[in-house]
DNA sequence: TGCTGTGAAACCGTTCACAGCT
DNA sequence: AGCTGTGAACGGTTTCACAGCA
């Protein structure tokens, strides 16, 4: 998994977070079928889990299901999309242009319904000024603030190597960015009045390592 | 946090396996210092964790520290590395050479001690052939078994788009790799003798709007 | 009848507190 | 005195089981 942040802020539990937006996957899916209604017992089939659970993550924020029947599909998706934040565009900028940073801004993920990569960010003379091959501009670090405040970014990616990654992350919490999601392998902290999320793809590779090594006793 | 494999298989606790990663970062940057003896108090503070999780999770595993005194750096270490299965190299494949792929290939966070990428595979004919930047060979992917048998690979990395992700872990069972990590936005379940582990990009952005959405009333 | 919403029970991971070793 | 290893308490999440509504 991923790294928590060290100080985890009050809000949403991580598995609730994680299983609506399957969730919300999932409706996508069944609204392109032509599916109009749908069980808590069909969608937690789909993911093998249990169903109780679905209506507990659902129910904590209203009662979006009717009884006898199930969940609308078109109504729950939207009040999903509501719920999770996704009914706007939320614009991403990613520090760091090497292999990493350009590949997640044109990679698929990250160009989803409900986010926009408005720009990379380096140090690089070379890459500055140029482009991502989906026509991401590439732009100098030390301008990260202003465009920020320009492009309204309200999600920041630290793709740096490891002895950057705090001062970018700084920067970025200096620049007003509320939310950060940190690619280097090194623990950020939760800056001042940011969410910060850590994934340490390192830490993938040992777990798999773990599981393989303990699993063989 | 990435996602959990659907039918969590028998083995380490999640959080153990990641609070024990974050252990052995800091055991090797003590050596690195001349560090001879840490207490859990000390590696406690460092992540901001209590003393107590630290003895338990490595109490699971055996008395690996001295009363009075705390833990011996180097004698963790290695007993770690031996636990974790970190003590040889372990051979990664990726499938799927596109930037993702070629940038996982290349990224230190996966050309790290105990890991070593072998190849990579396309089904790209004029990526076939060729090599990643740090010169890593990308091969047919019809011959991924027979490359998985003789590279003695067991970490396979999925780096396809979501429709091929199925098929390509199949593949990769198929070939007898028992460690999968995906990357595609697609839940891949568990194959017959695999452990999988389901890493969405899409989720992590998702997540984060969800708690700047839930922060905000 | 069928399925939601939910109190209660079970479960699991975390934290506390202390006995025991050095 | 200092710190590990661990039983017991705690807290949060998951699962069960069922009342209530369509």
């Amino acid at each position: 998994m991923a790294e928590k942040s060290w100080d985890r802020p009050a809000g949403v539990a991580e598995p609730t977070s994680e299983r609506l937006s399957l969730v919300l996957r999932a409706l996508r899916t069944l609204e392109g079928q032509g599916v109009h209604t749908v069980s808590s017992y069909q969608l937690a089939e789909r993911f093998g889990m249990n169903p109780a659970q679905i209506r507990k993550d659902l129910a904590q924020f209203g009662e979006f299901g009717v009884r006898g029947v199930g969940y609308h599909v078109a109504d729950l998706k939207l009040k999903l999309k509501q719920l999770m934040g996704l009914e706007r565009t939320r614009v991403v900028v990613i520090a760091g242009a090497g292999n990493l940073g350009q590949a997640l801004a044109d990679s698929r993920n990250f160009n989803v319904e409900g986010f926009k990569v408005g720009a990379l960010f380096d140090v690089d003379g070379r890459k500055v000024g140029g482009r991502s091959r989906t026509g991401v501009p590439i732009l100098e670090l030390s301008t990260l603030a202003q465009n920020v405040a320009t492009l309204k970014a309200e999600i920041g990616v630290i793709a740096v190597p490891a002895e950057a990654a705090l001062a970018v992350a700084r920067l970025l919490a200096g620049a007003g960015v509320p939310a950060i999601l940190n690619f280097a392998p090194a623990s950020v902290p939760p800056l001042e009045g940011t969410f910060v999320r850590n994934v340490d793809l390192t830490f993938f590779l040992e777990n798999l390592s773990f599981q393989l090594a303990v699993r063989k006793r």
